[in-house]
RNA sequence: GACCCGUUCGUCUAAUUGGUUAGGACUCCGCCCUUUCACGGCGGCAACAGGGGUUCGAGUCCCCUACGGGUUGCCA
């Protein structure tokens, strides 16, 4: 039988957790999970110049923001330490290994290890079969594994770490295709057995590029800053490079794990929309329940204010901006919105006789319905009043329905910013 | 340069073992629903990189070219 699932991302401290990472992270969890599996987190931190402990945060804190949970000291785990920087016993002892099978040879001080003269086939799960002719030692001169300065180098480290941590499936980025024939090599020195490769292509740019730091979606710390839910950046990232191949495209986390496997990952790289990553936002934020919703918007304004809004942004970064209106009484009105009302003669008197209709009202749940025979009642469609209502009540063109501002507002406060609306008219 | 991977609407993608009017989604544009704003529904624009084969028949198989990406470190 196999072995049980286990997974890993091995991620170098840079300061930040590139969007890239962040699905090659998901990729891995979502199959670990898919497999009843687990998946496990270590730092590939034997680079100490850029190994500190915010770099190390931005990992830990993005993964955690995605909602995926992870094997180390403080999560079960007994394969530590989760820290490469922690392991140099144990590649001093994996080391020996190479130098009883005769495989290193010292070089100018560092140690470099001998590629048997073959071609390597691997079988990844994604790019299938793969040929790479180790033959021609011009194209594969013996890599170093040991620095002079003692130091074991990554691809070394890389192969012990999945080799000790029990992993059943190494999920990397499509830049390891190359690196793949050189760890299989290292195992069969190692005389042990290679666990199964899987390359997923790269997120790149909207126009091709490739994606760096400072590019428009790159950084996923940046995600929760802009009001992206991270159920729906889960969502999006998984889209990208994979398909579910139905018609369905809004997905929860636990729906991806029931669906995904490695044999629908595409092998062309992807292009990063940010267009399509906000209309899946929104599709989330719709799908939200209105304590979720109102829990998500964290703002001061009432739960009927937000809930109002809920159908209305795409962004949770527009919350406030939305509800600003309800909450100052002096809020501000779009010129452009007020130009558009101000020539207009018929939709004075309408808003005139709307607040004589309003004031005289008892019960104020009549209020909507009071607009359309207000209208009526001097030959004019509804629409007419309902638009320059709209600016009075909120100083904007758009916003909630007009049903729930009248009735959060109440009726004091309406015929107040009716008033104050006249008087901005003249 | 060498080696490797890739190429379907602008973008993300689907297309049982070769037989489709090449499907869906985002964006954009119409229409409908809505006495407002949205949501939603319906419809439209829009693609098999190019060229050769194989085949009765190719987006699907083979070759070449072009383009894109990756690897070629005592970085990871």
């Amino acid at each position: 039988m196999s072995l049980p699932v286990r997974t890993r991302f091995a991620p170098s401290p840079t300061g930040y957790l590139h969007v890239g990472g962040a699905r090659t992270a998901l990729f891995n969890w979502l199959f670990a999970k898919r497999h009843g599996g687990t998946f496990v987190v270590r730092v590939e931190d034997t680079d100490a110049a850029r190994n500190t402990e915010e770099a190390r945060a931005a990992i830990f804190e993005g993964l955690e923001w995605l909602g995926l949970d992870w094997e180390d000291p403080e999560h079960e785990g007994d394969c530590g330490p989760y820290y490469q920087s922690q392991r140099t016993d144990i590649y001093e002892e994996w080391f020996q290994k190479l130098v009883t099978a005769d495989r290193v040879y010292e070089d100018e001080g560092a140690w470099r290890f001998c590629f048997e003269r073959k071609p390597i086939t691997m079988n990844d799960l994604v790019c299938g079969e793969v040929v790479i002719d180790y033959t021609d030692e011009s194209n594969t001169p013996d890599m170093v594994v040991r620095r002079s300065d003692g130091s074991f180098v990554f691809h070394f480290v890389n192969v012990v770490d999945d080799l000790t941590m029990g992993i059943t499936h190494v999920i990397r980025g499509e830049d390891h295709l190359m690196n793949t024939p050189k760890h299989l090599q290292l195992i069969e020195a190692l005389g042990a057995t290679p666990p199964k490769y899987a390359h997923v292509p790269l997120i790149l740019n909207g126009d091709g590029s490739k994606m760096s730091k400072r590019d428009e979606g790159a950084a996923l710390g940046d995600y929760p800053k802009q009001g992206f839910l991270s159920s729906a950046v889960v969502n999006f990232l998984a889209l990208l490079g994979w398909s579910p191949k139905d018609e369905k495209e809004i997905f929860s986390a636990a729906e991806l794990i029931g669906k995904f496997s490695l044999e629908s990952v595409n092998r062309a790289p992807a292009r990063f929309d940010p267009e399509k990553c906000r209309w899946v936002n929104q599709q989330h934020l719709l799908g939200l329940s209105p304590d979720d919703f109102v829990a998500s918007c964290a703002s001061e304004a009432s739960p009927a204010m937000l809930l109002s809004i809920q159908e209305k942004i795409t962004l949770l970064t527009e919350v406030p901006d939305a509800v600003s209106f309800y909450l100052d009484p002096e809020f501000p009105t779009d010129p452009l919105a007020l130009e558009k009302v101000k020539g207009n003669d018929l939709a004075a008197t309408l808003l005139s006789k709307l607040v004589e209709n309003f004031e005289s009202l008892d019960d104020w749940s009549q209020a909507k319905e009071i607009i359309g025979t207000t209208a009526k009642a001097s030959d004019a469609k509804p629409g007419q009043l309902m638009f320059p209502l709209r600016i009075a009540l909120s100083g904007k063109a758009g916003g909630p329905d007009l049903g729930a501002i009248l009735e959060i507002l109440g009726k004091a406060e309406c015929v107040r910013r009716l008033a104050r609306f006249t008087a901005l008219l003249k």
